[in-house]
DNA sequence: CGAAAGTGTCATGTT
DNA sequence: TGAACATGACACTTT
């Protein structure tokens, strides 16, 4: 709609101004300027804008990248070490557990080290060479970056590729600036080597890039790429790998120690029991070529990315619920089908070799665990046995045939019918007692078909299946009865929804009615009201006229004798009351 | 245990 | 005329 409208619009100044006003606000929580300009404008304007903007957040970053520092670390009085605070802000799934120790680790071994450089000088330098990064805490947490590399079996996700990665002089400007300035904190040589890299013209661009990019591939590595990961992603990848970085540049061998499933295991301790149906990248045998389709894997979805935490993996029940929607009365008309009722059978349809105490007996007969076996798999169930269903597969094909040849209607059901009902346990234990009496009759009398396929088909398909059967009397009563019974017990529940609809309706209309009579009686009372008081003051307004009539004489008409009345024309006349009652009595 | 509600089924009328 | 549908009535089950 934004779209539509702003071509309409001519920019001008003041509204790009606005736009950069909103956009300074939104920069922070990721949003690209592109969310707020429609036609991208000049990129000179756009970088000018930049520029400016970059010029008003440079101290303000500078200081929030301090703060960050210090939460991160903290001045050990004991040792004169500056260590790690416990656990960070990071949420994310493999950083909550994995990084902040391996943080831990690293920064104490980087300051015992010797070779740092103070915490001081580290910020100094951080100001004076970067001069626009995003505040590391307003990083969303996210672990993208991390993710991603276990796909490649070869080499990503090894504890020291990622240092490969991240260390290599080539490494992109766009990416994240914290990270650029822990490391630069952390090794002024690599400062050097990397400053050439660092584009601070660019974070509004890091929008655009497509973070799986970053997954450490070699090669990309080496080559780097302009566009890597959105700030957001990055920011938390650096704040937490950028001392890991540090210990594997001094101990590069250590990613050969580590197989990919270990270091799969390391980041995600539970993850893999949890989540291996949905292919985590971290298992197996992943290629480079998989590694192209990471950005449309969906544990791969930055969205993915802050619900993956160990122990939290609602998204994938969220999946298997969806695939098993609870209907709204758990007795859809078309899911309705899949319940058999006990009945009694037509003896009348020719009297033919079954009744409903036979079926009865036949009931006991048929096993429960079948009933079961055949609920979940309504097609298949109509021999006595599943074992015998296997042999006698000729109704099985033929069932399947109209199930390909009626696919809009048996294959949903068929498909439904494999769900589990989604209602309350009660109910759906309820169902399943009454779900299977038709069905075990078909099966004991052999009906080759299911009995939703009985019920459902279309007349003519219908007819068109017991003529390519050939069913003797027992069966082709006992179908059409099934027929008969699941299109009336769907009618019965449409009558009688239908029966209830009526009375809800009924009730509103009385309530309406109730009110509309309340709204009548008030404006009643309130009209005869108004009546009164305009008889009244009709009544002083006679008595005022005709007290001020004077005869002949002077003297005033008396009200018993006369009366004033009002012509159509709205002349008043002074008419004698004797004179009227005699035309009247005339 | 009985009342109320829910459900399946039958008979019958209507479409 | 038969099939599908609608509905009252009844029986049974569940609450």
């Amino acid at each position: 709609m934004l779209e539509i409208e702003l071509p309409k619009m001519l920019p001008n100044q003041q509204d790009m101004d606005l736009i950069d006003i909103l956009w300074r606000q939104d920069i922070d929580l990721g949003a690209g300027r592109e969310v707020f300009d429609y036609s991208y404008r000049q990129k000179e304007v756009q970088l000018q804008r930049q520029k400016e903007l970059e010029e008003e957040k440079r101290e303000q970053i500078v200081r929030e990248k301090e703060k960050a520092l210090l939460a991160q670390l903290q001045l050990d009085e004991e040792t004169g070490e500056f260590v790690p605070r416990p656990t960070p802000v990071n949420n994310t799934l493999t950083q909550a557990n994995t990084a902040p120790t391996e943080i831990t680790q690293n920064v104490a071994f980087t300051e015992q080290d010797g070779e740092a450089m103070s915490f001081d000088e580290c910020m100094q330098l951080l100001a004076e060479t970067f001069p626009l990064v995003e505040p590391a805490e307003a990083a969303p947490p996210c672990l993208g970056p991390s993710i991603p590399p276990c796909t490649d079996n070869t080499h990503l996700m090894m504890p020291g590729e990622i240092p490969l990665l991240t260390q290599n002089p080539l490494l992109p400007g766009p990416m994240d600036q914290t990270w650029m300035d822990l490391q630069h904190c952390l090794n002024i040589q690599e400062i050097l080597d990397m400053s050439g890299y660092v584009n601070p013209a660019q974070p509004a661009n890091v929008q655009e890039s497509n973070y799986s990019q970053y997954l450490p591939k070699l090669s990309d590595v080496t080559t780097g790429t302009a566009d890597m990961c959105p700030p957001k992603f990055m920011n938390t990848y650096d704040a937490a790998f950028s001392n890991v970085n540090q210990i594997n540049l001094k101990t590069p061998d250590i990613n050969e120690s580590f197989g990919p499933d270990e270091f799969c295991d390391m980041f995600y301790p539970d993850l893999e029991a949890k989540v291996s149906s949905a292919s985590l990248p971290c298992e197996g045998e992943n290629t480079d070529g998989q590694l192209d389709e990471l950005p449309n894997a969906p544990l791969l979805n930055p969205m993915d990315m802050h619900s993956l935490s160990p122990g939290n993996f609602s998204t994938e029940k969220n999946e298997e619920m969806a695939e098993f929607p609870d209907s709204d009365s758990g007795l859809s008309l078309d899911a309705s089908p899949k319940m058999s009722s006990p009945g009694k059978s037509l003896n009348s349809d020719g009297g033919v070799g079954f009744s409903d105490s036979d079926m009865d007996e036949l009931d006991s007969g048929a096993g429960s665990m079948e009933s079961d076996y055949s609920d979940m798999f309504p097609l298949l169930f109509q021999s006595d046995s599943p074992l015998q269903s296997l042999q006698e597969n000729s109704g099985v094909t033929l069932a399947q045939e109209d199930t390909v040849k009626h696919p809009k209607t048996e294959q949903a059901e068929a498909s439904g019918y494999s769900k589990p009902p989604f209602t309350k346990d009660k109910q759906k234990r309820r169902l399943e007692a009454r779900l299977t009496r038709d069905e075990e009759r078909a099966r004991a009398l052999k009906i080759p078909f299911a009995v939703e396929l009985i019920i459902n088909l279309p007349v003519d398909d219908f007819n068109s299946l017991m003529g390519k059967h050939q069913l003797n009397e027992a069966q082709l009563a006992l179908v059409r009865d099934i027929r008969r019974r699941g299109k009336n017990k769907v009618a019965a529940q449409n009558c009688r929804k239908r029966k209830m609809e009526n009375i809800m309706g009924l009730e509103y209309e009385l309530d309406s009615l109730k009110e509309e009579k309340e709204r009548l009686m008030k404006e009643k009372s309130k009209n005869s009201s108004s009546l009164r008081d305009m008889k009244q003051q009709l009544s002083s307004l006679y008595l005022e006229v005709f007290s001020m009539l004077k005869d002949e004489q002077g003297k005033p008409y008396s009200p018993s004798e006369y009366s004033l009345q009002q012509t159509s024309d709205g002349n008043v006349f002074l008419v004698p009351r004797i004179k009227k009652t005699l035309v009247k009595s005339n």
